[in-house]
DNA sequence: TTGCATCTCGATAATAGTTCTCAATAACGA
DNA sequence: TCGTTATTGAGAACTATTATCGAGATGCAA
């Protein structure tokens, strides 16, 4: 049997098929909270928590990668679309890349079987680059985009 | 002037050069917890807030870089010591990659002025894969490491 | 060195993403 | 179909991180 995607033997069950649909629905990499969203609108909403235990079982697999652009929150997208990201360190601003930056991984590292990776490219955009130029401070002129956006809404 | 590691007109206190010592000293990423820990020992101790804001600074000028090795918590290395990270997703161990997977990344990509990076490579540690063999099942022959250590100690 | 504007610190409260708990339910092999 | 057992959902719990704010430290100009 192949270990590069190993087979968990999970059972087939509605909310996983709904939440890998989602995922493989999105252009981009959704948080936890997304789904949610997403399959809370439905006519048979699925729970948080239920969320949060598939994304960890289909990482596992090697179905969904992980990803972190900074603001505290995990997103999530399909190992098939895989792509890594752009983070402004000034306002938190991300995209995708369109070219993967990472050689390639051989399959077996320190004794690892290697099924996917993660890179996540720092820098600051056009406007952050702007006000660093103008004050020698990045963390001034545009401010990070915090966690605590509810706090704003 | 150079934007490349942007400096930020900031005061220099007994607190910030106290942390940047700390991981300096440190051969590898610590988390806030770590050096808040390790700074709290001396006559004066640092505060975990300053310790958060520091690090944020820091990340900012490009003196140090933020990782994820999937427990949850950011851990901060000297950037001028850059390695990446070999994560199991099985058990949560986690080692630094001895050379960087990462091609030389321009210094410019979409308007970004780039200042760093950081690469995460997933896979199952010859422990965790075993368990995969024997049973198909990643997930529990070795439980992840959970957030939630302090429960157990 | 002094004065002053303002940046920084520390303690702690607040916030929010994620995980845990547990009884009820659904999948699946026999 | 039946029995075993993984899974679900709601909500509580947990904890990493950020915000707040008064007190103190820093650095520039004079």
């Amino acid at each position: 049997m192949s270990v590069r995607h190993p087979v968990v033997r999970q059972r087939n069950t509605r909310q996983r098929g709904a939440i890998l649909a989602a995922i493989e629905a999105a252009s981009c990499h959704l948080t936890a909270e997304d789904l949610y969203r997403r399959l809370r609108r439905g006519p048979r909403p699925i729970g948080l928590a239920t969320i949060y235990r598939a994304l960890d079982a289909f990482v596992r697999e090697g179905l969904v990668e992980p990803a972190h652009v900074g603001d505290g929150r995990v997103r999530y997208g399909l190992a098939a679309k895989h792509h890594d990201h752009l983070v402004c360190l000034g306002c938190g601003a991300w995209r995708p890349l369109e070219r993967c930056l990472v050689i390639g991984a051989p399959r077996r590292m320190s004794g690892f079987v290697v099924t996917g990776h993660q890179l996540e490219v720092f820098g600051y955009c056009a406007r952050c680059r702007q006000s660093v130029d103008r004050r020698g401070v990045a963390s001034r002129g545009a401010r990070r985009v915090s966690r605590r956006r509810k706090v704003a809404a």
